[in-house]
DNA sequence: CATGAATGAGGTTTCATTCAT
DNA sequence: TATGAATGAAACCTCATTCAT
């Protein structure tokens, strides 16, 4: 006869926002942002579509939201201790984490490639990419700086270019895709 | 008053073709393939809808053929004389003629990049894809081996890899993106 | 410990009752009776959804609820002493007791028209708001016989239109409209 | 074998955009603007939804087209010639003007009514509304300064307060409203 | 060859109402 | 008494496609 507790409630309200998210990180994965449908991810996820309504406040708003948290995991990857003298091991450990949330990320990171290459990820997180990437990009620079490479930031470009091509194919051929072995090509580059 | 000959017809004809891929393709890599309905490709064009019709089956029909002429011109880029004796500029020839076709074609390589991603070229042309890249492919491979690559196949899969994410982030920042001081550090691949 | 009484259960509702109500009631005057959602109406009281369907059955009972009170003030504003002898100042009270509800009932005045002029009125009330204005009507027509008014129910509908007329201004200027003013306008009418 | 002409195009657009208004009027005066969906309008005019949607932009910019419409006639009723010296007969045909407006479009003016209550006819035509009506306010209130009318806004007030009091009777029972003898109250007051 | 009116399936979203706790 | 998660019908709107001319 009690009222379910707040604590009851915000259990039931994570379980929910968790399936809706993955189940539709699923589909937008497999068929395109475009190509799912509200009616698919709760079909998928045995829900009615107005509960999804009840938890995210459109279908952007939910994109947005399964990018975040994936955004997020990434600014972790790139940990340098002493800004002034990077570590040659500090680069490659930074690789082998983005290889690792790749692979362990697979749908998310495809969704992520197609949204970029459609411009969507940019409206969705002008400031946010924007911050991510330039850190990321700024602390690789600086160690080729002190390498004493000669053009740091287009050798940087180059890099980080590449270890998104390689992203990229890994996720167009997974079970194929010799990426372990490609490493060690990246990690000359370093 | 002389009927116009069957030659008119078809030149016209083809005219009207072009026009209508052109529209599309700039439309479709500005705004994606699913975010370009027909009557906007109509109206930039300054044809009917109706017309579209008399052309192309559907829009599905007409994408492929804009992918098709796309696809077509890149076939073309890798020339070897010799199979048997692949010379190094034959391939940095290829890479050029790619950075090239990628400069001068910029839309349709952001729609052929956005369509890779959602699975939507492979769906289209299975076939074709698989024929194209793997002569590319296997033409590369055996370069290396020749020119005695430990694991040419891996090799290879990390140039071509490399060229795809240079290319993805040229057409993601034009302007700004150093290509061709980048595309040193791509020959020093070969 | 000791368990609330009757009374105090009953103040308990009688209270979360008139929240609703009143809550509901300025919602509905300000946005409109179907643009005002039953969330909205929740959330501005500070009471969960349920709990409005633990004391109205429906959006509709609700709003008949919030209409048959205010209604119910009205039938108090034309008070005659003797019918065959009817006071020209029982007829000025009335109007002043009308303004005063007017003035002191924005809300629900302002509700009342926008429903009456969608036909939710008559739909909800058609009995009850018969009786109440063929009352106030007879009441009214009966002084202007009595008066020697060669016309006296079209001199009582004229009578009537202009006092919703100037209601209506008022409600749709309420700052601005100089009602104190034309109220002597309205004076000379009877 | 030829195309449609243009006038041909027209002349079906026009008949269908005809039909559009017509209907949707006539279903918003009845049930509300609210309350009459788009597939009720479709269905009444034996037309698809779509093609609702090929003639107008959203169900608003159909209401604001209906309104326009009829706002545009309402412009033509005052007629003043030397504004220095309006003429008592220039007024009473402006009520005239008004009271045949309202009994050859009661359904136009039905919608108009409960817009106005609703403050959706404000946020339409804020700027139109504005314009319309300070001119016949204005210009009613220098023929009552120019009779030597002691307080003339107010009395332009309240002649136009009753003016709508008394159409928003005619409309709520118009077999019954005597509106025409009702109207020498009016002329009354000029 | 060319037009654009017309369709209708399907998309996103809203919301009154129910119900387990 | 009180909560808010959950439902599903129905709202507005889009758009690929068809077709009469």
């Amino acid at each position: 006869m009690t009222p379910k507790t707040k604590k009851q409630f915000e259990k039931i309200r994570n379980k929910k926002i968790e399936l809706i998210k993955n189940t539709a990180l699923k589909l937008f994965a497999d068929n395109g942002y475009h190509s799912t449908s509200i009616n698919q991810i709760a079909k998928n996820a045995n829900i009615s579509k107005g509960l999804i309504y009840n938890y995210f406040e459109s279908k952007e708003a939910l994109l947005h939201d399964i990018m975040f948290r994936g955004l997020k995991d990434f600014t972790k990857a790139l940990v340098v201790k002493d800004i002034n003298n990077i570590k040659k091991q500090e680069i490659i450990d930074f690789i082998d984490r983005s290889l690792n949330l790749l692979k362990t990320n697979v749908d998310f990171y495809r969704l992520y490639f197609s949204l970029v290459q459609q411009g969507i990820i940019v409206s969705l997180f002008e400031k946010e990419m924007l911050e991510i990437f330039s850190e990321i990009f700024n602390t690789i620079a600086m160690y080729y700086t002190q390498k004493g490479e000669k053009k740091p930031y287009i050798k940087t470009r180059f890099l980080i270019a590449t270890i998104d091509g390689i992203a990229a194919h890994y996720l167009l051929d997974i079970n194929n895709f010799p990426i372990n072995e490609i490493r060690y090509f990246v990690i000359e580059l370093i």
